[in-house]
DNA sequence: TGGTGGCTGTTACAATTCGTAAGATTTGGG
DNA sequence: CCCAAATCTTACGAATTGTAACAGCCACCA
């Protein structure tokens, strides 16, 4: 398993340089990022597991961006912000963010921040069972058997399997082309993607869901699928 | 389904008074204890979905209960402490803790992280506040469907749902076009000024407003747009 | 060895999404 | 009432995505 990766949006070289070494010192990875723009474009390549954001960026109002990532993105967001007052905290946290830490702040703390974050994230996905249950559906990735609600049982590929395993590893999470690409595929130069579209087709078909209103498979048009569903391993 | 269950611990009365109310408008149940004891045997009857924690407490190390707490229970631990140094804070957090507050604290950033908490835990378990109701439609962004009065359902598309949350988050606020080109579009890519009128009118037509007369969407000549319409999200 | 069946990627074409352009309509000031 | 700016609507098309059909591959078996 590789390490959790947290990206850094501050336009301030010497904070993005700080947080980064104390986070690689504490074995994460990280990216940083000095513009909205560039980050934004990077949440297509990739999924950070924490997001630290600060909020007093040139080029976009920041609690609209931490509005949007904690909607759309899985990802913990925390603020990183020079203001002190109690109402931008409250606002920063009511608009989806998970933490508030005020500038200037202790480095140590923030890796704890984070850490706090990543514990939160992993304390429902603890990996381990190989038997997920999700609306009804049963999947029991050793034996290759997806289950019914009424117990009824039909196989599922090697291929189907991966996708579907990706997705309920991470549910309610967008998740990108590119990801499952690199995910998947091995991330060898692949001419053609549609082969996953066609995966997905297929898982699709065995999850029987209405090709005109998915309820688990979630297209976002532009940006990649999003899995919907109450999962729990076993 | 109940309110949450935010429980107390806390040997000062004045604080337990103020949580307490705070909380309690907030729209929480809130149980307070001043004693570990009482504290962890209630935990044999209850599972609180909070647990806000005073480390100095008389009769038990606050620390160990905390780390007791976070590994045995599912809950969401906040420490309140009187200390304030950053060593004090980083081991609070590493020994499990998700939120670390300092007194003399302010209620609503209390209340505001209450939330947040709470919005981990629901984030996989149900994906609340997903469903927006307003008179006489209903609106499930969890599958990108809206629900006539009379429950006949029409789709609408994950650009027509960004626009229809943002307006259902703000209702009865003016929203200038500039807010929404930030709160959507982001600063991926400059889109044209009309685009985000033709998503307008797209989403009026699945709302069947009258184009003459909108009950719902209205343009304010020259500033941006106002939702009307009483929403209660569920 | 040849056949069979399942899996999977490729291709081609259909369907959908969504921004752009352009013309129509509305608004508010003078 | 007239006009310019703002806004609405419709049509169109580029890009994206869905999926059926086909073909290659491989394991298996008589």
């Amino acid at each position: 398993m590789t390490a959790p990766l947290v990206t850094i949006l501050d336009d301030e070289p010497e904070i993005r340089q700080i947080l980064t070494d104390v986070l690689e010192d504490a074995g994460f990875r990280t990216q940083a990022f000095s513009r909205a723009r560039e980050f934004e474009a990077s949440l297509k390549r990739v999924t950070p597991d924490v997001c630290l954001v600060d909020l007093s960026l040139p080029d976009t109002d920041g609690l609209a961006l931490v509005h949007r990532l904690a909607l759309e993105q899985g990802a913990s967001v925390i603020i990183i912000s020079g203001r002190a007052q109690v109402q931008d905290r409250v606002t920063g946290l009511e608009l989806g963010a998970d933490d508030y830490i005020t500038k200037p702040f202790d480095p140590a703390e923030v890796v704890a921040r984070v850490r706090a974050r990543l514990r939160d994230a992993t304390r429902v996905v603890q990996s381990g069972g190989n038997t997920a249950v999700f609306n009804g559906w049963t999947a029991h990735f050793d034996r290759y058997v997806l289950e019914d609600e009424t117990g009824v049982e039909s196989q599922f590929s090697h291929a189907e399997g991966e996708v579907l395993r990706l997705f309920l590893e991470s549910p309610k999470r967008l998740i990108s082309r590119a990801q499952m690409q690199e995910m998947l595929g091995g991330g060898a130069g692949e001419s053609f993607d549609r082969a996953m579209d066609v995966r997905i087709s297929r898982l699709r078909t065995k999850l029987k869901e209405d090709p005109k209103n998915p309820r688990l498979i979630k297209t976002i048009y532009g940006a990649g699928y999003i899995f919907l569903g109450e999962v729990e391993w076993r």
